[in-house]
Order: structure tokens, then sequence, then C-alpha cells
DNA sequence: CTAAAAAATTAAAGTAGTTGAAGAAATCAG
DNA sequence: CTGATTTCTTCAACTACTTTAATTTTTTAG
């Protein structure tokens, strides 16, 4: 989706128990929508795990995006690269988001961006056949699916208003109070190109800030 | 949904013909999802008709969204106003589009954003409970939801991205390819409220663009 | 644990975009 | 059609943010 969460706030801590990773997937469906027993197996099963490196691709600019991926323990960063060579951040996925470029998987055209790990990563990915045959046979994710959109997507409308609304400051005082693990969890040099201001300056800020 | 529209490019030059407005909304819905004779009289008996004039609201800051709103004729903009007053235009809307605020309308809360006319306006719209009524009777119109938001989101992601890539110059010029109608037809300073500069810089900008 | 690499800080000079103010042009309501 | 209002343009002074570059601190890989 590159699309953001079902809903909660965090949740992080979990150890590497087996099925642990499968059960957060059937969680977070179900926030939305309720599934039975044969329609939780038929999603596990269309749903293959995946590993990630720190700092691999899950999808580089140029190819296409063959999957919806859900990330069950890591971080990533979904960015493009400027004709000058800087990266620009979309958004970040953490335990519970969703992560992929929608574009480029419903098109099948490339995709303008890159998605890459930013701690060593596990996802559960589904193409878009399985997720065309799940939602023929398991009406109940097209809602789900729609749901995750319409919080993404007003995630999305709020960040524009934003960078409309707010300087580079106010940006960064929103951002880590939304997102406080990430203020941990991420260089600050990310944190810059997602807030749209270079490094030095959010370091300024950030100086300002601890004094005033 | 504060959404965006189905797909084409520009619904314009509709005569006021009667039911005209009414077969521009199936014709939206049926880019995307095919219904039969019984449920287009469903969804019509759904959909109210709702007119605006220049410089009225749709919704207002503070107020709770109740309907959903589909463009026959005429164009709004939905912005917030910020604690100094100045306007900030998240998107525009015109023929063939679906406006409203999907948080406030999804919530039950207040909703931050003024929804206005720029011209005399022509909607149709639809309450949350004819809304869910629908998904449940048309389950096909869950589906046609979902690819609206697919594309909205879509459509969001790209902003962002040009918010944090290009300079003000260079997401003019963009806005100008993209939505050539609007260039001609949205006063220059709701095109700066939209872009995130002030209307004195856009005129520099674009004295700079036609002389170079 | 250590060397090497990446990230963060600081400072000074430069640039993209803002502010305020004033006149000209376009649009609107009656 | 006309006066009133809003929008557009131009200019000069100003501010938020960038750039470059040097130094320090933190993180990483082996």
């Amino acid at each position: 989706m590159g699309a953001g969460k079902g809903q909660t706030n965090e949740n992080s801590a979990l150890t590497a128990k087996p099925g642990m990773s499968t059960s957060l997937l059937i969680q977070n469906i179900e926030r939305h929508v309720h599934l039975d027993v044969g329609e939780i197996e038929l999603v596990l099963s269309l749903f293959q795990p995946k590993q990630l490196k720190r700092k691999a691709f899950l999808l580089r600019q140029g190819e296409v995006c063959r999957s919806e991926h859900f990330i069950v323990k890591g971080c990533v960063k979904i960015y493009s690269i400027d004709e000058n060579g800087f990266e620009h951040i979309l958004m970040f996925g953490a335990e519970g988001w969703w992560v992929g470029d929608l574009f480029s998987f419903l098109t099948g055209k490339e995709s303008r961006y890159h998605i890459e790990a930013l701690e060593d990563t596990q996802l559960l990915q589904i193409t878009k056949p399985d997720l065309d045959l799940l939602y023929e046979k398991v009406p109940k994710m097209e809602r789900f699916f729609r749901i995750l959109l319409q919080n993404a997507f007003i995630a999305h409308m709020e960040r524009i208003d934003q960078s409309l609304s707010l300087d580079a400051a106010g940006r960064y005082q929103h951002f880590v109070r939304k997102y406080p693990a990430f203020g941990q969890r991420i260089p600050q040099k990310q944190i810059a190109a997602y807030l749209g201001i270079t490094p030095v300056f959010l370091s300024m800020l950030r100086k300002k800030l601890m004094e005033g």
C-alpha cells in the first residue's frame, strides 16, 4: 500500500516465537473485520514470509512492485531520489504497518520509489493475483483494505496540510509527538529527509528547541 | 472523500439537461464497477442534489462532515486556516470529483477543513447511513470506493513526493501541466495557497518563467 | 575491542521565499 | 454600466532554510 497501519499505536516488543508473525497479521485484520477459521487459514496460506537485512531493498525505483507487504518486525523507509541525488522520504513503516507502492502494484508500471530496510526486518507479503483471489473468496477483505486505505488517505491529507501550514520547527515537533518511537529509532538524517529539510538545519532546530 | 476523481481528465462542457447530473454520477461509478438497472435506481435514490452559490460553504471547520459529495458542475476548494489566518488549500475539486472530509465523515468528529465553492456548483450527496446501506445492498460499491480511495491515495503520495522534491517553480509547472483547466479557472491567489507560497512570489515566478 | 564509516554539530556565507506597501488591472454586485 | 472590491504586479528589506566545510560523536562491521 505505501499505506500505514490499521489503527493502534506501536505493537513493539515482539519476541520471535513461531506463529507470532502470522498472528500479528490476523490481529491487524481483525481490528476491522471478523474472520472465521477457514478464512484465517486462507489468508495465512496466501501470505509469504520474507526477511530483509538492514540496508536491503524491498523495492527499487524502476522495478514493478509485485506484492503488498505487512511488517511483522523491523522498520523500512519509502523514498524517492531526485535528479541531484537527494533522498526524500515519503513514509516510514514499522511493526503493524502495510508498505508497498500501490501505484506500481495496481498498474504494473515501474515504481518511482525505493523501499529499504532501516533495521533487519520480517515481512509477510501477498502478490497481486493472490490478493485478487482473496477479494473473490473473502469479500470482507475488500472492506478491510478499503478501511486501511481510508486511514492512510486521511493520514496523508494531514501531512499535506502540515507541509502547507507549519514551518520546519513545527513539523519536527509534530513528528516527534506523533511518532515518539521513531524519534528514538531513526537517525536524524532520515527524519530530516522526511520533514523536507537538511540534517544541518534539523540539528540547529533541535538545539534551539532544547534551549528555548 | 476529499478524494479526487474516478479516472478521466476533465468532464467539462455540461449543459444543464435534467437527468444529466445523475447520469454523470453513474458514468463515474461504472468506470470501475458494472451496475444493473435495480442497482442504478438504488444509487440514484440515495444521492440528494445540492446547489451552492459561489463563496457558499459545503463544510466549515468545526462542523461534522455528514455527507460525501460528487461534483456535477462547478468547482470547490478544501482548505484549512492556520492560527495567523492564512488559507492552505489541500485540494480543488471540479466536475467528476468526490469531495468531503473523510476523517470527519468516518469518525463523526469535527472537521479541520472548510469546503467552499469557487463557482456556482451542483453536487450530489450521500449521507453516512445511506452509504452504509449502499455497501450492504450493493457490495460492488465497496469495491468502487476502494478503487476511488486507491487513486486518491496515490495522487496524495505523489503530491507529498513533490512537496519534498521540487521547489516552488517546479511545483507550479507541474500543477499547470497536470491540471491545465484549473490554471485558467482558478485565481492565482488560490493556486499559491495550494502550492504553499505567497501570491506575490507566484507572480514573480510566472514572470521569470515567461521570460526565461 | 578496534578501526573505519556514518551521523551529528557548529559556524559563516548564500539563496529561495516572505513581508509590507502602493499602484494597476481585472472582476463582481447591483 | 459603474463603483466597489478583489486580485495581480512590482520593489526593497527581511527571514527561514541551504550550502560548504571542518570537527566531534556515534554506530557499525569484523
